[in-house]
DNA sequence: CGGCTCCTTGACTTTCCTCAACATCAGTGG
DNA sequence: CCACTGATGTTGAGGAAAGTCAAGGAGCCG
């Protein structure tokens, strides 16, 4: 079976059964890591592209005051920067959440890849401008959203993504992300989002325990964050049948 | 003398001669827009890439309610994202501040200007990863930062961008942004951001009137915001002689 | 059991928003 | 030249949202 990052690509652009080989063994071989363990610092000269194919992982900024920020999850599948080799230095870093598998894939390889199988290159252009509009909701749901609207947001977003790459069945995605996680996503306390969730339980909206969140009022949530899953650019999964 | 946008990429990339000429070929037709005037709006199917040569512009999503959430800056040179064309439609609006004069530079001309010239290419790769940059610094400065530290945050990465681009001489930079826009930008209500811009200048940190900012105290800017101009990859203007 | 981490609750404080009025300025046309 | 208009900036008073501090509870694991 293809892995996680397989079929996201799979999804964006209509990969030939070359590529989906080349693509397997280039992620062959991928390596175990720790919860909490940073894959790559700020400040260090970034390499190889990442590619997570197993587990969750954050990209987070540490601030001198001891707090952090994180701007986005990856979930298996998802990788990070495509040219980011071109960058002197990362100015941010990343973190896993859980145990997972990640790939390396050096720059070079990626280059090739992407030169051999154009199919790759396309679809590796599109995840990265999903990426950055996932990056551009969360400014939105950062800067104009009550704390209600941004957590539901937010739960939104990682269960549609969550179904995108089959990893939601039903109604239930399995979200290993603490309250002090997702804290630091949304940019609250670690107590107000536990009151945030509270309230968004008791309205029937959802169910979270365990690790196990349940949308229950799709409809509620949705209009509670103005959710809007245009910048996930779905559409783009059709055309893909065009070609 | 090269146009904006050829200047800020040679601060990216040494470019050739002969890639100069061919950009310079490619901006030799700017359109005039007037100040409020959308460039490109969210549902539309995007086409060419916009450059913007002169004024500012800004990217912005409209919410339901009635408000917006400005996400970035588009200062003289700054474009918009390289591959938007792959995308079915835009997840977000781009507006003028300020009368612009803006260049369309259609996706195959553009591809074919980044095949033929490759220190095009990494010019264009860089900025674009300086911009997704600037998108995740404006989430920590959302996220995290107090109203005095976001607005800081955001004045000296505006008066920073616009040294490089240099339009800011000494201490001063051109500012044609309302308070309203301000407000937009930093997920805050008008009246509030009046109130921290005076806290600015009574501290002694700014002087800002007629659309002109003056940094006084940079230190003390700096220290407020947390800034770190990490994020905007000036290193990379060096290692360009190695290439 | 003890020692973690994570979650929950309550009381109090601060920050920021809301509403409303007024001031200032530039441009327009009489 | 002045009155009018619309956009922008400023000020004040009161209220709602979110943070802080502090303590305790629940689940997990050696």
């Amino acid at each position: 079976m293809a892995n996680k990052f397989i079929q996201k690509l799979q999804g964006f652009a209509r990969l030939t059964d070359k590529a989906v080989l080349a693509l397997e063994a280039a992620t062959s071989r991928p390596v175990d890591f720790e919860p909490r363990q940073d894959l790559i610092r700020e400040g260090d000269r970034p390499g190889p592209v990442l590619v997570v194919l197993e587990g969750w992982a954050f990209r987070y900024k540490a601030l001198p005051n001891g707090s952090r920020q994180i701007m986005a999850f990856l979930m298996p599948g998802d990788a990070c920067d495509l040219n980011i080799g071109m960058l002197e230095e990362m100015d941010h870093s990343i973190q896993t959440v859980t145990p997972a598998k990640v790939v390396k894939i050096a720059g070079e390889t990626m280059a090739e890849l992407m030169d051999t199988h154009r199919s790759i290159a396309k679809a590796m252009y599109v995840a990265q401008l999903v990426d950055e509009g996932t990056l551009r909701a969360w400014i939105v749901s950062l800067g104009r959203g009550s704390s209600a609207e941004r957590a539901a947001h937010l739960l939104l977003e990682l269960y549609v993504r969550g179904v995108h790459t089959g990893m939601s069945r039903d109604d239930e995605v399995e979200l290993p992300l603490s309250q002090v996680v997702l804290a630091d996503a949304l940019g609250m306390t670690p107590v107000h989002i536990n009151r945030v969730l509270q309230d968004l339980r008791q309205s029937g909206a959802i169910e979270l325990q365990r690790k196990l969140l349940r949308i229950r009022d799709p409809a509620a949530l949705t209009r509670i964050s103005g959710f809007d899953d245009n910048y996930l650019h779905r559409k783009l999964r059709k055309p893909a049948s065009k070609h």
